[in-house]
Parts: C-alpha cells; structure tokens; sequence
DNA sequence: CACCATACTGAACAGATGTTCAGTCATGCA
DNA sequence: TGCATGACTGAACATCTGTTCAGTATGGTG
C-alpha cells in the first residue's frame, strides 16, 4: 500500500481531484478510490464531503501563506530590502511548486467558484500589491498613478490571468508558462511591456493625467 | 405563461443557470422550472442535457461572432480605418451586451473549465491580436517587441482576466469594471499604464532589447 | 490480561438526477 | 371532417451520490 498515512492520502488525493475536475464533480467514491480506502473511510476522517472540502481548502491555505512567506518581496516588505522582489505569484508558484502540483488548478477553481475564500485571496494580494507599489512609487522604481488602486488590480490581475488561463497559454504559446524556460520568457516580455509602454510614446514626458480616446 | 417560445425560454433558462453555476451544477428540472415547462420537455427539444448544452454553446458562439464582426477593431481589420480601436473584449462586452447579461460568466465557464471550444476561443483571440499589434507597429502606434507572440498573448490575458475575475475586481474596487463607470475607470488607469509603462524608465531611449534581472 | 479508542470495512439506504414512455392536446393539412 | 405532426406532460425507472451503521482489527493503556 501507498507509503503515507490513510488521512493524509485521502487529503492529497481530494486536492489533485478537486483541481483536476472541481469538488461537484468529484464523488466520494473517487477520492476512496485514488486513496486506496473503503468511501466510509473518507467520512470516518472528515465527517462528510463538506468537511473534506474545509479541510483541503484550509491545507491550501496554509501552503500559499508558507510559499508568500518564503518570497523575497514578502521578506522585504516586512523590513529588509529586496532586488528582485517582483511579488508575482505566478513566478513563486513556478518556482515553489514542482510543475504537476495541483495547487495553482485548485487556486484557479477556487477563484472560477466566485467561492468567498477566493475572493478574499484575490482582494489581499491587491491590498499587498498596491502597499508594495506605493513603497517602490517612493523609492522611485515605480511611476506615480492616478489610479493607484486600479493599477494595483490591474497587476494583480494580469499576475492571476497567468494562473487562471495557464493550459490555454501552453497551447497558444507551445511553452507553460509556469515552467522554467516559460516564465523567463514571460518575465522578459513583461518587463520590456511593463517599462517601456505597448503603445508608442508620443510625448514621453507626460504625466500620468491622460485622456482616453472616447 | 412567459412570451417567447417554449424551446427558446428553455435556452435561455440554460444558458442563464449554466452561467450562474456551471452545468455539471444545475439539473434538468432546474432548467425546466425557470423556463417554466416540464423536465420531460427539456428532453425532448434537445435530445438530452448534453445535447442541451451543446446548443447553449452554439448559441453563445454565434452571439460571440455577432459581438466582434460588430466591433470597429474588427472593421478595421478587414478593411476600414478606425481611431478608438483597441479590440478589448471586456471592452465589447461592456458595450454590447447589458450588465445582467450571462454571456461574460459564460464565456467565463468556458474557458476556464479547459473546455476545448473555450480553449479555441483564447487562441483565435491571441491570433487576432498578433494581427492586430502588427499592424499598429507598421503604423507606429505601437512599440516593436522581441517576442510578438507572447505580447500578444499578455494583451489578451490581460484583457480576459477582467471576464474571469469580474466579480473579485467589482469587491477590490468598489465598482464593476464591466459597467460603463467601471470600464471609463479602467481604461484609462490601463491606458495610462500601457502607454508609460509600470516602472519608472531609467533610459528612455531603451530599445525592446533588454535583460530580466536574475 | 481486560479495556478502550481509533482506523477501517461492507452493506445498505434515502434522495437526487438523467432519461424513457405512453399518452394528451392543439394545430395545420388532406 | 379526419388525420398526422409536433409540443408538451405525469409517472415511472435505473443509476449515482452522500451518508449511516453495525461490526472487525489493531495498538496502546490501566
């Protein structure tokens, strides 16, 4: 039988099912059947098919607070100063999780569920975003904005797009982006986009007070 | 009873709770209850819930393709000279649909269930813009880039995920960035952003050579 | 040793779900 | 008028799903 402990089994085997189809269209059944125990044993460790569900979804939780932990613009932010620290979570989560980890699916069915803890996840990482971008507009990395809270969104949700449309990125591009050589290349692009402008500038010393073409 | 015809309130029906919940999520007698008919019927217009919700996303596909043949970028595409285009589909959606309407979380559903029909939406869409920069860049409305590809594909991420995380954003923000105060405030925050870029531009001069930092 | 908590199982149950089917009603056509 | 076609229904059916329950094995504790 499988090495690990019958509970935790049953835990990574409801995470990757979760992930992989949604927690509606998981039964029971499977999830006994990935674990290797009887269906009565996973109600016997988690009381019904909610609790499984609170008890993954808290496991989740835990290890996206311990993987912003262990990245450098959390440990900048609070107190040491940081070079790289971009705060990307799609770049953490390619480089704290192995390529088949079923975390960033489920982060993504969490936030498709309009589910009240993925909401709560994509509102904090705005806040945290816009606190760092506001610490990077004072140090002078980052332009001032009249909209400091919109573009706070609009970072944060251009970061999620990577998560959330990953497999349809892979095909469009040939290369996940989650992967390695796939994140360079995205961080290269998206650094020259993000510094440099799509458009090109007309007057490059504008402020950020401008108009849009109606 | 409600005016329109048994087989299209049915669709309606359908397409409205598939978008609120998902299909695998809503029942038969679900849809038959709102379209105020009996399950039986459901079934008999449509041969069976799949058949029913491939006839949904016949249906979505061809709104979709109204939407965009619509749209001054596409005008422009096949032929005519256009100002304002920038071909955002949260743009189109915004304009062309009201914002009750359950085509945006459908098309939500879509693609993030890694349906195949949405995975060729987010391609086509991603070839579109390719077409669509290029011809901005021989125009000099755009800046060249080292990866076209990939920028296009930022672009159309970056576009989508105010479809995909609409409800997140509308909580974060305070408004709902599909409603046409939403879309003013966003536009001209990504405007802004997109034309001066994120991060304060040390060497103006830079071309889109340029090196991430490791 | 006896005792007990805990992990675990097979079998069963109640409810929900997709689907079938025989039959009713209305409408248009011969 | 008679009749065929199609929209529509109520009732039933087989299957699946979450859950319950009585009972077994095991391992630690008094």
């Amino acid at each position: 039988m499988s090495p690990q402990d019958g509970r935790t089994r049953i835990l990574d085997a409801a995470l990757r099912l979760f992930a992989e189809r949604g927690a509606a269209a998981t039964t029971v059944r499977d999830i006994a059947a990935a674990a290797e125990v009887s269906p009565a044993n996973v109600l016997h460790h988690f009381g019904s098919k909610d609790g499984l569900r609170e008890a993954v979804d808290a496991h989740v939780e835990t290890l996206v607070e311990r993987m912003v932990e262990g990245d450098p613009a959390h440990r900048e932010a609070i107190g040491g100063a940081g070079e790289d620290a971009t705060g990307s979570l799609a770049e953490m989560f390619g480089t704290a999780f192995p390529p088949d980890s079923p975390l960033p699916a489920y982060l993504r069915r969490l936030i498709l569920d309009h589910d009240a803890r993925g909401a709560a996840f994509v509102t904090s990482w705005i806040d945290q975003s816009e606190r760092l971008l506001r610490e990077f507009e004072q140090r002078g990395t980052v332009r001032p904005s009249d909209d400091s809270r919109a573009r706070a969104a609009f970072v944060v949700a251009n970061d999620l797009a990577l998560l959330l449309l990953r497999e349809q990125l892979t095909t469009a591009l040939g290369t996940d982006p989650l992967s390695p050589e796939g994140m360079t290349r995205w961080a290269a692009m998206a650094l020259d986009t993000y510094t440099h402008g799509l458009y090109a500038d007309r007057d490059p010393h504008a402020t950020a007070t401008e108009e849009e073409t109606p």
